[in-house]
RNA sequence: GGAGAGGUGGCCGAGUGGCUGAAGGCGACGGUUUGCUAAACCGUUAUAGGGCCUAAAUCCCUAUCGGGGGUUCGAAUCCCCCCCUCUCCGCCA
């Protein structure tokens, strides 16, 4: 496994890359030294190392010529001259081995470089807002919350999903449920069918290597569910559930040499999200905003660096599409330097508003991770030319579900208490209401 | 879970200790021939790390035959562990 970030690029601009982790606010620009003094350890190492093993490769040979030809004694002279070479390139190679591994430990841990374009800031406060689409839709009521539509209609029992797996954990009964499914159906449709996508339907549980090739570990261990085969502790951390479809969709080619003709390469794909959320706020209350387990259809694009900014647009408009087509407001926003993913060069927030909360809601998460995640799970691709390239890694939601059910619910809700069904969902809802 | 058979380059497939980074074939690419196509013939046909702190190319070195470790001067080849695939049996949605 080799780091996140070219190794080369923090050599020959360190100033650069020190810069440029340092615009995320987290400190990782204090770790370029380590890496490089690493880094150069290593190759002095190597370089002696790989010297004593031409030699030996060579001798080796010698003393299989001289064995064919049956000199015997001077295969045996020829031998004990490189015995000890034997020894020495061992100690050499485990050291080369123990600051490889060393080295490439910190570089597993430094995110990616923020693209230029992305606005230098601190928190989410600093995030501009790039435009909005519709408007806060206006009652003659005090609108309720997606708790109270959901208690009152039935479409979620919360106690009993709290019985079931504990806080965070959502039992969706009746037309809740049918409405969960008819999301999902209504998002693959879109996206498949209006979008281009290749729909795949993947496992939930990925290896760690998956883990590590998106950027979620080593980093974000603690927010994973591990999982074990019964009884038996050594199958403990091999499997993970998946925090998102991106963990295994976006490794779908890992270890793999695309051709430059495949590319674009769009995928979507419904999973079930896991997340330990440890440490979050909110987790524990009751609602449908903060969960253990949510719904989501994700897109993944494989593309060209030269198409990767025109795609992250087109991909961000796809998941807008969906709000569009539900008649829900919201908002797109640019995450600043200080508020990115790890993994991320630049990343679009989409946030539908829901009215009970009288707040936006963050459903979706469009990024351009560059060649981040592709270097550290080795896809390439051959161009025409035939030379190898990394391509560039696009992940956006789909968009979220649970959050997307409370807008939904909280923006469609009557006077009377009842659910209006938006058009575009009536097909798969076949209802255009629901009510009590 | 039990028994057996396997995992070699883009693909198929040889290779049981040294001259094998790897025969042969297929495919692909370049060229010759050709009215066009086809055929035939010739050639090319992996990846990564390091030497190279001016980039790239060339060149040199090292590593890679599922993964890891061991034996050996030397491992695709012998030994150990693990992973995966296939067949049969058992179990099961």
């Amino acid at each position: 496994m080799r780091g996140m970030l070219d190794i080369k690029l923090i050599r020959e601009q360190a100033d650069q890359v020190r810069q440029r982790l340092a615009s995320r606010g987290a400190g990782d620009e204090t770790r370029v030294d380590e890496v490089l003094a690493l880094d150069e350890q290593r190759r002095k190492l190597v370089g002696e190392v790989e010297s004593l093993k031409s030699i030996r490769n060579r001798v080796s040979k010698e003393i299989g010529a001289l064995m064919g030809q049956k000199k015997l004694a001077e295969a045996e002279a020829r031998k004990k001259e490189t015995r000890d070479i034997g020894d020495k390139i061992s100690t050499l190679d485990a050291q080369v081995a123990e600051v490889e591994s060393a080295r490439d430990q910190l570089l597993l841990r430094l995110p990616n470089l923020p693209h230029e374009s992305v606005a230098i800031g601190k928190t989410a406060e600093d995030n501009p807002v790039m435009r909005t689409f519709g408007e806060a839709a206006q009652f003659t009521f005090k609108p309720k919350t997606h708790v109270e539509l959901c208690e009152k209609l039935k479409l979620v029992d919360f106690p009993r999903g709290a019985k079931l797996s504990g806080s965070g954990f959502i039992l969706y009964t009746n037309w809740g449920a049918r409405l969960e499914r008819a999301l999902i159906q209504f998002l693959l449709d879109l996206h498949t069918s209006a979008h281009g996508y290749t729909e795949v339907s993947p496992p939930y549980m990925v290896t760690r290597d998956c883990m590590t090739g998106v950027g979620q570990f080593p980093k974000f261990m603690d927010q994973a569910y591990a999982v074990r085969e019964g009884e038996d502790a050594s199958s403990l951390g091999k499997l993970y559930l998946v925090p998102t479809a991106e963990a295994p969709v976006a490794n779908i080619h890992r270890e793999e040499i695309l051709k430059e003709s495949q590319l674009p390469i769009y995928y979507c794909a419904y999973s079930p999200c896991f997340r330990a959320e440890a440490g979050a706020a909110g987790v524990g209350t009751r609602g449908l905003i903060r969960v253990h387990q949510f719904d989501k259809v994700e897109l993944i694009k494989i593309v060209s660096p030269e198409t990767s900014y025109d795609e992250l647009e087109k991909l961000t408009a796809n998941a807008e599409a969906v709000l569009q087509k539900l008649g829900l407001h919201y908002r797109v926003i640019l995450l600043c330097t200080g508020d990115m993913g790890f993994a991320s060069a630049k990343t679009y927030d989409i946030e539908v508003w829901a009215p009970g909360q009288n707040q936006y809601l963050e459903v979706s998460s469009c990024s351009n991770c560059e060649d981040f995640q592709s270097r550290r799970m080795n896809t390439r691709y051959k161009t025409e030319k035939g030379e190898n390239k990394l391509p560039h890694l696009l992940n956006g939601s789909g968009t979220a579900l649970a959050r997307l059910f409370v807008a939904l619910v909280e923006t469609w809700q009557q006077a009377d208490g009842s659910i209006l069904i938006p058009p575009a969902l009536q097909p798969y809802m076949k209802t255009d209401r629901i009510s009590v």
